[in-house]
DNA sequence: CCTCAATGTGTGCGCCGTACACATACGAAC
DNA sequence: GTTCGTATGTGTACGGCGCACACATTGAGG
């Protein structure tokens, strides 16, 4: 578990007199993806459960629908913020071998990629699982696209090709299919049956793909 | 939606005095499956209620405990018998295309593979999103290794490789990452955002891999 | 014909998401 | 500082869910 993002209450929610809690929570809306994130790397997206949540957050079970339409919303936004999340953590691998140029570059991301998943598998086969429930939103749409121009600009590069070419989009598709196939068989569990040495690394896998050519 | 199995009824159940429907259904296992094969590809995974199976199948809420221990039973035999079809899929293509030699069985199966995907996806990622939940179980994991079987002949072949080298096995979980991620991201609609020319097909993404290296 | 195992039914429990009416608290306007 | 509207949280209720348990019906083998 990582924090996923970094809000702040800023305010300091007064006490009731006659209580130990105050009436305003004062940062639910942050406390319940944070609640609903922890509870995703526990026990998986089919088990987790908004009044569990708000419990949990100490809160009536329908607070949070001052905050979120409704589940399937509070699971866009923390789909959305995984998508934010991964991209971060790949543009940071990449600037921390930046002087290796290109040809590096797209190594270092499938691997901040493959970590990320390994790191987080509750959360990233929520991201990956539920497109078709959440429709076209904006919110996610953007994230994930974002994410997404990350690997093409690394293919673009490697390839000497202007990110916006159907050429270089195509072969990131190429890139971003065995990365994120690689990923959810191994967070599924269905590398971990092969015995030791036959089992692939994200590294030997990558290496397959013939995408400077 | 196609046929996953054909197991046939021989029983041909009495009915009873005054009533126009026999008090046994006489394959209820398989009704089930079938009924649950047919709303996963309407409603998926996650509005699939074992109430609403039932009822379809014209029987009463708790019939189905005779059957399947719960929900996840039914589930998990629904997604072994989803690996048995794919891995018949593939070696049927395969089958068509024999003469032409190795270096064209492996695109035949990824093709097939793909066709698999996008005509039940539903079922699909059914398969491949439960994993950790069905554990272990014998029946799925054999299922599924077959199927991998499959790809693993093909590589080695095109390689001249035996299919038991860690060579030959590695290759093929990264076509077969490959093959699944691409799979995953079609189904999901995160291909289906991208402009028509920069859309890379099945073939394309393919032709990525440099597995005869 | 009788008995017993296999199969289907009816009822009930404790969860779940969420709609609706109500309670409380904060902040801006006066 | 009081007032008042709005934002936020609570309580209750409804229908659907998976599933446990006791009971009903059936067919097959002695």
């Amino acid at each position: 578990m990582y924090a996923l993002s970094t809000y702040i209450s800023l305010k300091a929610p007064t006490l009731n007199a006659h209580m130990d809690k105050p009436y305003h929570h004062g940062n639910l809306r942050t406390a319940l993806l944070e609640a609903a994130h922890a509870r995703l790397s526990e026990v998986g997206e089919a088990d987790l459960s908004l009044r569990d949540l708000a419990t949990r957050v100490g809160v009536s079970v329908n607070a949070s629908y001052r905050h979120f339409a409704n589940k399937e919303a509070l699971l866009m936004e923390l789909s959305a913020m995984g998508f934010d999340t991964l991209r971060a953590r790949m543009l940071e691998a990449i600037d921390e071998i930046r002087p290796l140029g290109p040809e590096h570059h797209l190594q270092a991301a499938g691997q901040a990629y493959t970590a990320f998943a390994r790191q987080d598998p509750g959360l990233y086969k929520l991201m990956f699982g539920r497109r078709g429930r959440f429709g076209a939103q904006a919110r996610l749409l953007e994230a994930a696209n974002a994410a997404f121009d990350v690997v093409i600009n690394c293919v673009a590069a490697l390839r000497g090709a202007s990110p916006d070419s159907a050429e270089a989009v195509k072969a990131a598709a190429g890139v971003w299919s065995m990365v994120h196939g690689y990923a959810m068989l191994d967070i599924g569990g269905y590398l971990a049956g092969m015995a030791e040495q036959k089992r692939p690394s994200a590294a030997e896998v990558l290496r397959l793909l013939a995408v400077d050519a």
